[in-house]
DNA sequence: GTCTATACGCGGATAGAC
DNA sequence: GTCTATCCGCGTATAGAC
């Protein structure tokens, strides 16, 4: 953040997300860490006081820099409903698109202890969340808002989630994987579930 | 099944299936288990060949069990309309009161080798998600019946993974952990998104 | 079926030289 | 800041007695 940060320690905390996210906290140790970036465990407990500290600066790095352009985004819009619909576009993409977050994310919603709980909910669904509980409650919904919001939240990281059995689905067909051909499914029924007037409010 | 299963096998089983829906497979020892079976380590590999080989015989017991009494509930409904709801209840209690089932299937989805997610995709998803897609083609929504059935699949299991967080949550109410609720909440939204008519075909 | 004993490599972590 | 060398307990898995 001053300038004057070592490159290596930006190394090992990408390569450190990086495996992470793909076979989680307890299956990657430190020399596998290590041996990645190209330098010695003893190197690692150099710039890391112990594993937990290497896992908790990974996470802080990856959920701080992905969530960061959303706030001006949502700013940007000129209505609720564009904050809507810029939402999801944001969060579909930013969970399909970055396995990295979308695959810490779920480790952290499945094992993170409590403290890390409330560290990433403050990071990456306090702020959305609070944004958009105020467009909900201008639709005419009679929905709990905050409900609503979580709803639409959820059936984003579910899809991404459930991504992963598509593929050996009986019913499947090939375009479920398309990220685009989603958003469009759930802007219009998510629309629906909220107005009851499929496109409502939409150009 | 044939009744002259040994109880130690059974024990076994159960007690896999707790610690590693809790902790994950690569934090649950092969000596954890045993020592809270209370048997010894060798014992285990008595029983099961290797570690893999007792995570699949957890995994199978666990999906088979749960999910089995489904085809006959909805087989027993008198309407697709009341399948869809019959559906809604059972999987949101399913996935919010049995958190040995939930947890396992959230590790699977998110670290299974292709064969077992093949595994997991044909036991717990298949069958409802080809009944569910018949009801969906009776309903007057315009889109994609199999990637509807998705979304409440996603729905579901999104509003599961997020509940770790909702404690953290500034704007969080207390109910939101009330699974009655949630089932309220979820059957009117959806009600909504696939009908446009709030409480359609309802009693 | 269940035990004791053990092989052997991997894991986190540290001391101290350069 | 980075290295070599090392401690020590834990992890999977096996051999062979009871």
């Amino acid at each position: 953040m001053s300038g004057s940060t070592s490159t290596t320690r930006d190394n090992i905390l990408n390569v450190a997300s990086e495996l992470y996210a793909s076979k989680g906290y307890t299956a990657v140790s430190m020399r596998d860490v290590a041996a990645v970036v190209g330098v010695t465990p003893a190197n690692l407990y150099h710039h890391f006081k112990d594993k937990e500290c290497l896992i908790r600066a990974a996470l802080a790095q990856v959920f701080g820099e992905r969530t960061a352009p959303l706030e001006t985004l949502l700013l940007a819009q000129a209505s609720p409903a564009q904050q809507f619909d810029c939402f999801i576009d944001w969060f579909v993409r930013l969970v399909f698109d970055d396995t990295i977050f979308s695959r810490l994310l779920t480790r952290e919603l499945l094992d993170g202890t409590p403290e890390r709980l409330r560290y990433l909910t403050q990071t990456v669904f306090d702020r959305p969340i609070s944004l958009l509980t105020q467009v909900m409650r201008a639709r005419p919904s009679d929905a709990d808002p905050v409900l609503s919001v979580i709803s639409v939240t959820s059936i984003i990281l579910g899809h991404r989630q459930l991504a992963a059995a598509l593929p050996h689905l009986r019913e499947g067909k090939a375009d479920y994987a398309d990220t685009q051909i989603l958003i469009e499914h759930l802007k219009a029924l998510l629309c629906r579930a909220f107005t009851g007037v499929p496109d409502a409010g939409r150009v």
